[in-house]
DNA sequence: TCTGACTAGTCAGATTCTTGAGTATGAGTC
DNA sequence: GACTCATACTCAAGAATCTGACTAGTCAGA
């Protein structure tokens, strides 16, 4: 009952398709909502069966046609008392944190190679985060457009999704390199003695 | 398929009943996985039936008996290879993110109210698990227990817990009071002209 | 000309998660 | 003596999500 919300937060920067949407899901929104194409879709259907959303055909020419889709003012009353709703606690599920809380039981190497990939893709993602920031506020800088820009809320959001890559980064990589010495050592102290 | 997982790894700390870990999930595990009671027991029922835990009675006076369950041979086989396998991108979802992407849209004001109370919450979850931190790592100062400890896979989860639950109270904080000064000066704005 | 990639989407089925209620006992309390 | 709280767990139904395959046209490169 929640990514109806978040396909609804996500049009409010104007008009897309699904498709455009299971795209662009991997960045801004899908900081803190993550969904398949598929589930969008159905979504999309869904939210304009209740006249959430209103959809148009565009024909294009080379490539099949799309349909966007805009919110209605039914959907942004939906939004509104969607946020004025108390929120559920938001949760992280995260596999590899799953590895590392059970690190001790097994064999550390494939979860220190996973800790460092898993380090290089929030790196990526503070990149591409950065420069969704620097692209939202224009040529402003930050105070002033967190002041009077009129769409702030994706720059509040990303900004959040920065700062829990970039946790992320430094935490894995301390991680990581703990968990080598550790193996390092031990594989000393069998060999010495 | 992976909740299963996260339960093997809580279990490592040692033997633990459905309701244990359905109170402690939120402490420790709960930082990267969230289940509901229900998900636990019977979660807890197919391990068993699958060998990867073992169950025993627990007769009580004066209160219902409980199972206990222990990891298995075969849970830790388990675990092993789900720890070599490669893991799925983490992922957040969070209603007052979606709220916060939508700010622009909808009233504000319930939203700086969320964010207020979500900030207290983090806070709290700071502290739980700074003494998390404290217990788990007894006398010894950090450095050397994650040199030396045995067991520091919990710890090294209850660090990214904190790190992730400071970072929300931040956020949280800077997000409600630069909302509420822009709400502040609108009105401001409107009185004056 | 065949292959693969991109656009744009749909469908079915299985798994997982959530909602909501119910069972049973004992301890404390007003 | 009724009420609530805590322990300890179960069941059923529904919503949400994920897996995996499938359609269909265009374009670029081997």
């Amino acid at each position: 009952m929640a990514l109806r919300h978040a396909v609804l937060a996500a049009l409010l920067d104007g008009e897309f398709s699904g498709y455009q949407l299971a795209k662009g899901f991997d960045i801004g929104v899908a900081n803190f909502w993550h969904a398949l194409p598929q589930q969008l879709y159905a979504e999309l259907s869904r939210l304009e069966g209740e006249g959430l959303v209103a959809g148009r055909e565009v024909v294009q020419e080379g490539r099949p046609n799309k349909r966007l889709f805009t919110v209605t003012d039914a959907g942004l009353a939906e939004l509104e008392s969607f946020a004025a709703a108390a929120a559920k606690p938001s949760f992280i599920r995260d596999d590899l944190l799953v590895k590392v809380q059970a690190v001790d039981g097994v064999d550390a190497a494939p979860v220190i190679a996973q800790l460092r990939e898993r380090a290089a893709v929030a790196e990526a993602k503070t990149e591409v985060l950065g420069a969704l920031l620097r692209r939202l506020r224009g040529d402003l800088d930050e105070d002033e457009f967190l002041r009077t820009g009129r769409r702030i809320g994706p720059y509040l959001t990303c900004l959040r999704g920065l700062a829990f890559e970039r946790e992320t980064r430094e935490w894995c990589l301390r991680t990581a390199d703990l968990l080598a010495r550790r193996r390092a050592e031990a594989a000393r102290g069998r060999a010495g003695g």
